[in-house]
DNA sequence: ACATTGACCTGGGAGC
DNA sequence: TGCTCCCAGGTCAATG
């Protein structure tokens, strides 16, 4: 499920019952993630006092008296914030409980996200320096990303979905922002104008806001276990709608594959220029 | 340095 | 009902 909204809601949501908190407890009823959590992960925890619950790029970043708790949804992972640590489910990998009687529960089926302990300084670990802007801080601009797209020759959708361009753009909204900045998936990123760039800088920051806004609306639930993020509700023009009618012109939706994710367009509304 | 592909996993749905 | 195949919101690592 995870895009950047869903991460971002779900900082927003743990935030409130777990920041300024002491971890109590922890269980890991399964250590292999993308990477194995360190197998002394419940001693490193334990006693550690929640200061500020951050967000950089999909990771969410707990930081901890002597440390920072990175952790990573992948492509399935869920956090949810849990009045008892009963009712263990398939897939529950981990618990951290609080002082505050709360469990932070990690739910992950496919296993690609991550829970890592480091001491290190977190602004330079290996996941995260060489990240590019946040896509909704003003460093993300059209000039920013003008010049970077002259040196890359690749399309523009595997552009913007490159972590060290931008980040957070995942499929669904890298699909969603070319349409509404009315640009082909597959132009080379060296051939658009800086013009075009604005724009699709400019579509990105909205889809991803109104997105955020979106996940926000269902924070109220965040503690039910079924509470579904509000974005999936929001209208999406083009993902998941192929040989569909397109919402501005009417022509039908096409997909393809490009580097391995389905990309959706509109042939009408986004015209290959080069 | 850049571009491309494979790899990691489970679950759900389509088609037979 | 059950099997096989394909697909899925991410991103690092290995290879040219």
């Amino acid at each position: 499920m995870p895009e950047l909204p869903e991460v971002e809601t779900t900082r927003l949501g743990i935030t409130p019952h777990v920041e300024s908190q002491t971890i109590t407890k922890v269980t890991i009823r399964n250590y292999s993630l993308r990477w194995p959590i360190q197998s002394d992960i419940e001693d490193c925890l334990v006693g550690q006092h929640i200061n500020h619950i951050s967000r950089r790029a999909k990771y969410l970043l707990l930081h901890c008296t002597d440390g920072t708790l990175i952790i990573h949804l992948g492509m399935s992972g869920k956090l949810r914030v849990l009045d008892s640590a009963d009712n263990v489910a398939k897939h529950d990998h981990a618990d951290i409980q609080f002082g505050n009687g709360i469990t932070l529960r990690y739910n992950d089926p496919r296993r690609f996200g991550a829970i890592l302990w480091t001491q290190d300084d977190i602004q330079h670990h290996k996941l995260l320096e060489h990240l590019g802007p946040e896509p909704l801080c003003a460093a993300f601009s059209a000039d920013y990303l003008y010049k970077k797209a002259q040196k890359r020759k690749v399309c523009i959708k595997t552009f913007i979905m490159d972590g060290k361009v931008v980040v957070g753009v995942g499929n669904i909204y890298a699909n969603e922002a070319l349409f509404l900045a009315k640009i082909h998936p597959k132009t080379t990123s060296s051939q658009l104008s800086n013009r075009q760039l604005e724009q699709l800088v400019t579509t990105i920051k909205q889809v991803l806001e109104k997105a955020i806004a979106a996940g926000g609306t269902t924070l109220k639930d965040f503690r039910k276990s079924d509470g579904q993020p509000g974005y999936f509700a929001q209208q999406l023009n083009v993902y998941g709608r192929d040989k569909q009618a397109c919402h501005h012109c009417d022509n039908k939706i096409q997909t393809y594959k490009e580097a391995q994710r389905a990309t959706y367009f509109c042939p009408l509304c986004q015209p290959l220029l080069n």
